[in-house]
RNA sequence: AGUCUCGUAGCUCAGUUUGGUUAGAGCACUACACUGAUAAUGUAGGGGUCAGCAGUUCAAAUCUGCUCGAGACUACCA
């Protein structure tokens, strides 16, 4: 028996479907009975399980489930090992809230190694919310044996890598600008600085300062500048950080900005000088009425300054021009030689400022990338050690060197509410100004509100700050990361060559290093000189350099390091070649390092499991969210290209399975899941979809079904529930009453497939075209996930359901599973519908797998046609060509548009199906037409309750015709005539179409052109004196005369309409039969009398007896008659 | 600011690669019909400046340029 259903209840299904496959063990059966030696390789991005999963994961994991049950489908092994990201800011964040305390804390109230016990803690915290989420969404994935990047293993393949990197000189210590907040005294990630809030709009001072040009240089540009030798010429540069200027060392211009030298008074001191600065922002620093005014009529204090246009110069020949040190606190001889100057950059602009930009190569990540191009060198000092550093120390704080300010912070936020209340409290930058104003060094100071930068911890801006940083050169094989890039397979395809390769055309190293304490140990020991230093790359090699250490007395005997975080990873200290101490260079890495190095450490390659990573390497596919592209999508494509130019392990490896030295060879990159509006979910605003709250609702397959079919992947989604709910009724809704049907008569016929198989071509012409399409559908899906394209692939499965399945095949058979006398035309229905079932099951199963796995085995628990135990270890189906028959499949739609434009024009005239019709007319458009609709004409006769079809030729002289250009053929041949050639077309009368379709040509516009019948559309507009309509090239034409005949048989027809009513109202049994009796009318005796048989037989009636005397009886109303009417069961 | 993606009916999306004259589907809405699959179905209807402007062309939702809007990423500015 097949299993009935009182209603869809695709939770309900969802959980009874997962204990099924727990107890039955399928997910490892779906692994264990792929052969070993056909691995598809899938590698799983670690999540961060110390947050609770949102409705976005569902979506990622739902692509990720897809494509590995697919592949499980097709024969391949797929393994699917977990993993969980386990280090990192948002880790040491939560800990921090949950303990209450700060960074600051951290060695004071906290040691580091509580800290980080809590760290390991706090990770896993949501572990089982997240395993929770993974199973009820059907997400298959190994939690059994996950990678998990704390642990000491995973620790020490990260170690090798970093040492391979390291023995290729891909590793370096180096200088960088970077955000930093004083106040906390650590640098931030461009991860940090991207958190919500942290940039905000200030008011800060800002300058235009005056930069003395050296009236004594050589340079082609000096007569244009010096006009005398009195004359003092300067370059304006605006800064909104006049805390910089102490340590200005350079200018930049754009090289193809045109700049002008002007002649003015300076705005403070009144003294005349001549400016230079870009042409287009000449207007936002002079009036238009000052333009060439009179110079001798001006005063100090005018507010109309006289300027005028001295010269126009290119920005590129300003280059090499030197100047005065704006504020002369710290100099020396390198810098005279070589900095003070004008360099060229492109990164100047003229929006803002003068398009000459100040630049402090230490304070700004720009100027420090100008400056080392330009090789201009930094303004520093030494400190107490002998250091180079910066005029501005950690705290914030000016050096004693600059000596107007030394000790003040360089930001007004960073003193107290307080201290900036005393009376007469200037922030620094307003003393510069103030100083330069006097200095006759200020061409304009004023109050500029811009966004900027601040910790969001502290909440105070940050600075940008030169600070000491481990890199991987990325650059070294940035040839290398772009050509291998080029044979990834990525969806879509514009991220992996516009966002992914633009990221890598424009590569910068990779800053390695992060302050903090939860996280993997950078390996390298480093003599406190600098001069020697060690890379670790294992742990073995790390007890090996230990022993010696021992031996210098260095460290205690015994001393074993158990695990490799800080703090313990710091008391090791090592011995120098020359016998001195060496310490652990105190950062951490990266975490992005430990995600992209997953496909080596989660094997703890290549100190272990070196045949089950060779079986693992590279992917086949991964798939994360776009957001990934730079994250972790970049971090595995840099260290796999990197190891693959660097380890011999690895060249080995790539030699044996034949890879460039990629780490994965497709790549689906999903959009982002909003809200309904199109809004980013987020918890501020509260408008966050709970995956769990969604699958107790609608099921996770609908969730899944309707997150797929809606958006391909990479669009994003505009998640809406009602969105859910129609996926439910309109595709499970369908596809379980499709079911229901066939397990109500499949139940009651004993159908089980224990006949043989009925032949192709003994099953009726429906049953042939179902099972073509179904073919063309199996096709089609197939490619669709080859090419992993789940949409598409969703869409097809659902429209064949819908339309074809549902509202044609089963609509115009369902008789046949009900009232078929002809066993075998009953058994080819069975069989027909059933393939097309279980096929569906197979095909829709890698995207909603409970509802596949329940519709497989409901159907196969009955006929044991298949060995398999669940969908999901059975074999994807087979694309049989020789099933599918083109000309039926167009046939077929033939029939349907017939169909349809019969039941519209019985609308229009107001027939109702039950009435039949006599017949209809079809103009036959050409000699496979009147073939075709033979071959379906049953099925339209059926559909529509018609009698008969007559075709008609226009050689009968019925059909009018109408004739429409085909511009698209017609284009290439007459081009620019199209219109008139057009016109001449359509202005064809019924004659000159005959011909035309005679002679297959005619001549128009007195035989300019030669229109051939390929070149237009002809089609049957009209038959006179018929009701028609007409669809593309299809016209029907309806017989409209209803005779006695007829009308009795529609009255008959209305009467078994009504008895059918009542034995349903009355809850009779399909199969009850039932007795009938019925007042004596004029209207139904007669169709009755002569259409006994046919009544009888479709209310399940012996006979239809008449009777004055009813009782028990139910009034009907036919053609506004009153019948009544008695049925009892017998 | 740069790069990329996107903008078609009230909503969700096809169509754009390769230009073809009347732009489709589903949902929702309205009316009518149908009814042994019935929380289903059919027919009909209303609903569109294809974001805007300009250009190329006989012909543009489709190609080009610009503008506007949404989003993502990167950079963060003197």
């Amino acid at each position: 028996m097949y299993k009935e259903y009182k209603q869809l209840n695709l939770p309900q299904i969802g959980k009874e479907v997962l204990e099924f496959w727990k107890e039955h063990n399928i997910f490892e059966k779906s692994i264990s009975s792929r052969p070993a030696d056909n691995p598809y390789t899938f590698y799983e991005g670690p999540p961060s399980a110390n947050g609770m999963p949102g409705i976005h994961h569902a979506m990622a994991r739902s692509i990720k489930d897809i494509f590995c049950r697919y592949k499980t489908l097709k024969g391949y092994q797929v393994k699917r090992k977990g993993g969980w990201d386990t280090h990192g800011l948002p880790i040491e964040l939560g800990v921090e809230k949950t303990l209450g305390i700060t960074k600051d804390d951290i060695g004071k109230k906290i040691s580091i190694e509580d800290y980080n016990e809590a760290c390991r803690k706090e990770v896993m915290k949501f572990t089982d919310v997240w395993n929770d989420l993974t199973e009820k969404m059907g997400y298959w994935v190994d939690l059994e044996d996950p990678y998990i990047t704390y642990k000491n293993e995973y620790i020490e393949s990260l170690w090798w890598i970093l040492k391979e990197f390291y023995k290729a000189g891909y590793l370096y210590k180096g200088y960088t600008v970077q955000p930093y907040s004083p106040k906390s005294g650590t640098g931030l990630s461009s991860h940090e600085l991207n958190q919500p809030g942290t940039y905000k709009m200030v008011k800060d001072t800002t300058i235009v300062a005056q930069f003395y040009l050296k009236n004594d240089q050589q340079h082609p540009l000096m007569p244009v500048l010096f006009d005398n030798a009195d004359e003092q010429t300067v370059i304006l540069a605006w800064t909104t950080t006049p805390w910089t200027l102490p340590s200005n060392c350079a200018l930049a211009v754009g090289e193809k900005i045109d700049y002008v030298k002007i002649s003015t008074f300076n705005p403070y001191t009144y003294q005349p000088v001549s400016v230079v600065l870009a042409k287009v922002l000449v207007s936002k620093y002079f009036k238009a009425e000052g333009e060439n005014a009179s110079f001798e009529d001006y005063k100090g204090g005018d507010k109309v300054i006289p300027w005028v246009v001295k010269a126009e110069i290119k920005g590129a020949d300003l280059v090499g021009l030197h100047y005065h040190q704006l504020m002369d606190y710290v100099t020396n001889a390198d810098l005279e030689a070589n900095a003070f100057r004008v360099i060229p950059a492109d990164f100047v602009t003229t929006e803002d400022g003068t398009g000459i930009v100040h630049t402090a190569s230490v304070f700004g990540a720009d100027d420090f990338r100008a400056c080392k191009e330009n090789n201009v060198p930094s303004v520093m000092v030494l400190d107490e050690n002998g250091k180079e550093v910066p005029l501005v120390n950690k705290q914030g704080r000016f050096v004693d060197e600059v000596t107007d300010y030394a000790g003040r912070y360089v930001k007004e936020e960073y003193y107290s509410a307080e201290e900036r209340a005393v009376e007469g409290f200037k922030p620094t930058d307003v003393l510069i100004s103030i100083k330069l104003k006097e200095d006759n060094k200020a061409f304009d100071v004023k109050k500029y509100e811009h966004s900027y930068p601040h910790s969001w911890r502290t909440d105070e801006p940050i600075l940008y700050y030169p600070l000491d940083s481990w890199f991987i050169k990325t650059t070294a094989v940035k040839d290398k990361l772009i050509a291998l890039n080029k044979t990834i397979n990525w969806k879509p395809e514009a991220t992996g060559t516009g966002r992914f390769g633009n990221w890598l055309e424009n590569l910068v190293d990779w800053n390695l290093s992060r302050s903090r304490y939860w996280g993997t140990p950078l390996p390298i020991w480093r003599e406190e000189n600098g001069t020697d230093e060690k890379c670790i790359g294992s742990i073995e090699e790390l007890n090996a350099e230990i022993a010696k250490s021992i031996e210098a007395g260095f460290m205690p005997a015994g001393f074993k390091l158990d695990d490799m975080h800080r703090p313990f990873v710091d008391d090791v200290i090592l011995v120098s070649a020359t016998g001195n101490k060496m310490f652990r260079e105190p950062d951490l890495i990266d975490v992005w390092f430990d995600s992209g190095a997953m496909p080596y450490a989660q094997w703890h390659f290549p100190f272990e499991n070196k045949e089950a990573f060779a079986n693992a390497y590279p992917a086949d596919f991964i798939a994360e969210g776009v957001d990934q592209t730079r994250g972790w999508f970049f971090t595995l494509h840099a260290i796999a290209v990197m190891l693959s130019e660097c380890s011999p392990e690895i060249k080995a490896v790539n030699a044996l399975v034949n890879n460039p030295g990629v780490a994965f060879k497709n790549v689906v990159s999903n959009g982002l899941v909003l809200d309904k509006n199109g809004n980013k979910m987020s918890k501020r605003l509260g408008n966050g979809v709970d995956p769990f709250e969604t699958i107790n609702q609608y099921g996770a397959d609908a969730a899944r079904w309707y997150m797929i079919s809606n958006a391909s992947p990479w669009d994003n989604l505009k998640f809406n529930v009602e969105g859910i709910d129609e996926v439910r009724r309109k595709f499970f809704g369908t596809l379980y009453n499709t079911y229901s049907f066939f397990s109500l008569y499949a139940n009651i016929d004993n159908f089980n497939y224990s006949e043989a198989e009925i032949a192709l071509a003994e099953r009726p012409e429906i049953d042939r075209w179902i099972i073509s399409l179904l073919n063309t559908l199996t096709q089609e899906v197939d490619a669709f996930y080859a090419d992993f394209e789940p949409t598409k692939a969703a869409r097809s499965i659902q429209s064949f359901v819908d339309e074809h399945l549902s509202n044609w095949y089963v609509r115009l058979s369902r008789r046949r599973f009900w009232k078929s006398d002809n066993s075998n035309d009953k058994l080819s229905a069975y069989q027909t519908l059933y393939t097309c079932l279980i096929t569906i099951s197979k095909l829709m199963s890698p995207i909603a797998p409970f509802f596949a796995e329940r519709l497989y085995n409901d159907l196969n628990s009955t006929t044991d046609k298949e060995q398999f135990e669940s969908v999901h270890l059975a074999d994807f189906p087979t694309y049989r060509k020789d099933l599918v028959d083109a000309e039926l499949e167009q046939r077929m739609q033939m029939a349907q548009d017939i169909s349809s434009l019969v039941l519209s024009l019985r609308k229009k005239v107001g027939i109702n199906v039950r009435q039949p019709l006599s017949k209809i007319l079809l103009p036959v458009l050409d000699a496979k037409f009147q073939h075709q609709v033979d071959a379906v004409k049953e099925l339209i006769l059926t559909e529509t309750n018609i009698k008969g079809i007559e075709y008609i030729t226009d050689t009968a002289g019925f059909i009018k015709k109408k004739i429409k250009p085909n511009f698209k053929a017609l284009g290439k041949k007459v081009g620019k005539d199209m219109k008139p050639v057009g016109d001449a077309i359509n202005a064809l009368d019924a004659d000159a179409i005959a011909l035309l379709e005679n002679e297959g040509e005619i001549a128009i516009l007195d035989g300019k052109y030669t229109i051939l019948v390929s070149e237009v559309e002809i089609s049957a507009e009209d038959v006179p004196g018929w009701q028609v309509a007409s669809l593309g090239k299809l016209t029907v034409a309806l017989d409209v005369t209803i005779t006695d005949e007829l009308k009795q048989e529609g009255i008959s027809r209305e009467l078994i309409n009504r008895i059918q009513n009542l034995r349903k109202s009355k809850d009779f049994e399909v199969t009850d039969k039932i007795n009938v009796r019925l007042i004596e009318h004029p209207l139904i005796s007669g169709a009755v009398k002569n259409n006994l048989s046919y009544i009888c037989a479709e209310i399940l009636a012996d006979n239809v007896q008449f009777d004055s005397n009813l009782t028990n009886a139910e009034t009907v109303v036919i053609d506004d008659v009153e019948i009544m009417i008695a049925i009892s069961k017998i």
